[in-house]
DNA sequence: TTACTTACTTACCGACCGTTAAGTAAGTAA
DNA sequence: TTACTTACTTAACGGTCGGTAAGTAAGTAA
């Protein structure tokens, strides 16, 4: 039988890790600042040992992105169990900047031309950004609903800005080291975007 | 004497052709994204003849950014003839998304971590975005400062959110490849970011 | 015990990287 | 004409890239 006890590395441990040290070195240093011999000697094993778990370089960052974009996807549908519409954005945009802050320069590089193999990934990426804009944009509707704005900016340019505004904060930051304050900044951008004349929309939610 | 004429290639003709054409490269395929032959190739001479001009790849980097960061510089300076803060304000943001739409990866690539050479590029690209911020800065304070959003979202923030979400349009438009329509989305983020009930502030401008 | 699979390792490949050494044709200065 | 400078070229350097071929120790199945 299988005794996996006494296996010393399985399949898909090995993988797992593989792919856990991949995705901190691409967020660090994107797609180019990474090659399988780093990735191999963080891990202590041979650069071919990598070829054993995987095709080739791109399977592993396509992992890598399945991965990242998973988490993603469900941290923002974990915002919609908040209640008001108003929490549920503010929520969405705290975990945005957090994750975005975490995986800093894996989606980011891609946006550089890569060679034609790579096209695929391109792919990829723009679709799931695709989903997520998505995904927000109902919600940026319901909060933008009501105010005069919409009569000036369509929902979908406001989801534009939004998570344009996200992602510029997060360029921005890391050309800086100061990291964004994540009690703060949510609710500061959700006045600027969405306050009219009085704006005390929300505190922290618990 | 020196008869300017007969001389077929005169040493600071060549810089500026190797300049223009780098700019061109790593402004679309980001600093590791071009080799030293890519240039050359581009230029029909060989890649030593680089070395005869720049001291190295980082150097020819470098005066790329002197005259893309000089240019930027000069259509902010020249936004602020404009008659009015609004007009200001307006032109800054379309003249900044031109411009970045026109140099994609060229700073964004640097974001990414680089070899220890290259630090000091890395220092002063955040120098100039600094001194960018600086001048943006009072405009936004002077469009900023009769609103009621003042009270919550100091200019600094204010400064950082509108060039963030700039920087983001340019990063989320370099994926999907709708361009940005510069006659409308100045003025529509201006209404989102100033406007209070009432947002009639600009037209564009003759 | 034997046959086979799993999970690697060592050694190496050709391509390309940024960079340099050495040579050279053309132009300039005396 | 001679000596020198300018603006390159060809050839090659050591290093690293992504990827592969071949061998091997350990575990499993009969």
């Amino acid at each position: 039988m299988f005794t996996e006890s006494k296996r010393r590395n399985t399949m898909q441990g090995t993988r797992g890790h593989i792919i856990a040290v991949a995705r901190r070195l691409f967020s660090e240093y994107g797609y180019l600042g990474v090659s399988m011999s780093d990735i191999a000697e963080k891990l202590n094993i041979s650069k071919p040992a990598l070829y054993y778990h995987f095709t080739g370089k791109t399977e592993i960052y396509e992992k890598v992105l399945d991965e990242v974009l998973a988490a993603l996807k469900l941290s923002i549908a974990e915002a919609f169990n908040e209640k008001t519409s108003e929490k549920k954005l503010h929520r969405l945009i705290r975990d945005y900047l957090r994750f975005g802050f975490r995986e800093k320069n894996l989606i980011k590089a891609l946006t550089l031309k890569l060679s034609p193999p790579d096209r695929r990934i391109r792919k990829y990426i723009i679709q799931s950004r695709e989903q997520i804009a998505r995904s927000i944009q109902p919600l940026v509707e319901e909060v933008f609903a009501n105010k005069n704005l919409a009569r000036i900016v369509d929902s979908k340019l406001m989801t534009s800005l939004l998570t344009g505004m996200m992602d510029g904060l997060l360029l921005e930051q890391s050309f800086f080291n100061e990291r964004i304050d994540l009690e703060k900044v949510p609710s500061q951008i959700m006045s600027v975007l969405f306050s009219q004349n009085e704006s005390r929309i929300l505190k922290q939610e618990g």
